[in-house]
DNA sequence: CTTGTATTCAATTACTTCATTGAATACTTG
DNA sequence: CAAGTATTCAATGAAGTAATTGAATACAAG
């Protein structure tokens, strides 16, 4: 094999990770399989996809070496191949918000309005935590919670925080965090937890980025 | 907007940047593009494709921000958008490396064959060379030497390398490196020094993944 | 002003991708 | 063994992508 054909072989490969990624769903079934192994079924639910549509893009991600899989009975489930697909989701979605006016327009127009303090970085939260004077606040659903939390995390999914308030201590300072930087559903607690007063900020990243920093996560429902 | 509709704009703005390195053609382009910037027709010619097809591609990359324009005159320079670029570079082939077997096996049939020898790592390398024990050789062509190089690097060119051994001092290791990871030309230097009786490794990456650790880089052609 | 150079654009053709639909396959349950 | 469930497959039509070709545009030189 010539040089330049070896070369030619080597780049399309590479292109073929990048260009599984290259489709907004594919990218966001990504995000959910970052917070934890989960099914098709459940995947193409928490998608809004079809089943068939989850399928085929699944597939995709399974050829291109993104994700890999395992049967239990009938349910097939997927997961991450490692933590260098979250690195590498985190890169590029780096280099979307910084170079692609489009996106830090829409975050900027969307995520911005709801909370303009600068999130809480993963190891201070980390200090903050183990000092014991903040309450960490996970509002993501209890199966991606169970899957992996950060440590002493309180799980409140958003559509229940109103109703169980009384599991935050008012005295303390709340950070939030859900799947990933730009969740929506750390902002809108953060923003409903400081209309009720409370001392509330988000943590800069989601359960894979903090993960991805090498700091401890917990696993199962909370005692 | 509804959050639904938020997240899916949003990914598929994040799609647009995957999908623009979703071709070989653009990879091939944003690695040369890595070394320093370049006219259109400079890319034309060192990737092999037409100057339009090259013009089509690199608009594509304009439009998904991996890449910045400027106009001299006639010609227009293209450059990476930033050191991020190389970063998300860098993470989509580690991510092909390590979760695609028929990239390990590319690799493995014509990369390791001429070189089974670990590379050499950067801060090792730049410590090597402060102590004044090494030969640090260049092997891409000149302009690319030019645009950025390794302190105190040797430019020869892969093609003139049997003609220039008198430059390299033969009690000395030599450390050749390139383009990136997976540039032949290291590969192909290593392979003639060795059979010369050369005592040759390889950098571990190139000039662009130099950079990203933060190491420190000349320009200009060697005095 | 004309000619040459560098680059981009638009149209075309062929190929690929994507969502849908219905069928096929595999496993579970009664 | 039949019916139900979960998943994948294959075909289809629509939309998008990629290389080529020739034209258009912009700048430089004589």
């Amino acid at each position: 094999m010539s040089t330049t054909g070896f070369k030619q072989q080597l780049f399309q490969q590479f292109a073929r990770v990048a260009k599984a990624m290259g489709h907004g769903s594919r990218l966001e079934l990504l995000e959910f399989l970052a917070q934890g192994e989960r099914s098709v079924d459940q995947l193409a639910k928490v998608s809004g996809l079809s089943v068939a549509n989850t399928s085929q893009h699944l597939r995709l991600l399974l050829q291109a070496g993104l994700v890999t899989n395992r049967k239990a009975g009938q349910k097939v489930y997927y997961r991450l191949s490692g933590e260098d697909v979250v690195g590498l989701l985190a890169s590029l979605r780096q280099v979307a918000e910084r170079h692609l006016s489009d996106v830090s327009r829409l975050i900027n127009d969307y995520l911005s309005v709801k909370d303009e303090l600068q999130p809480v970085p993963a190891t201070e939260l980390l200090e903050m935590a183990r000092e014991g004077i903040v309450t960490v606040l996970d509002v993501r659903p209890p199966e991606e919670y169970a899957a992996g939390h950060l440590p002493g995390a309180v799980n409140i999914p958003l559509a229940e925080l109103e109703a169980h308030l009384d599991q935050l201590p008012e005295d303390q300072a709340v950070v939030a965090y859900c799947r990933g930087p730009h969740c929506v559903l750390a902002f809108d607690a953060v923003e409903q937890l400081r209309q009720k007063g409370f001392n509330a900020r988000r943590l800069d990243g989601g359960l894979p980025e903090w993960r991805l920093e090498g700091l401890p996560v917990e696993q199962g429902i909370r005692s």
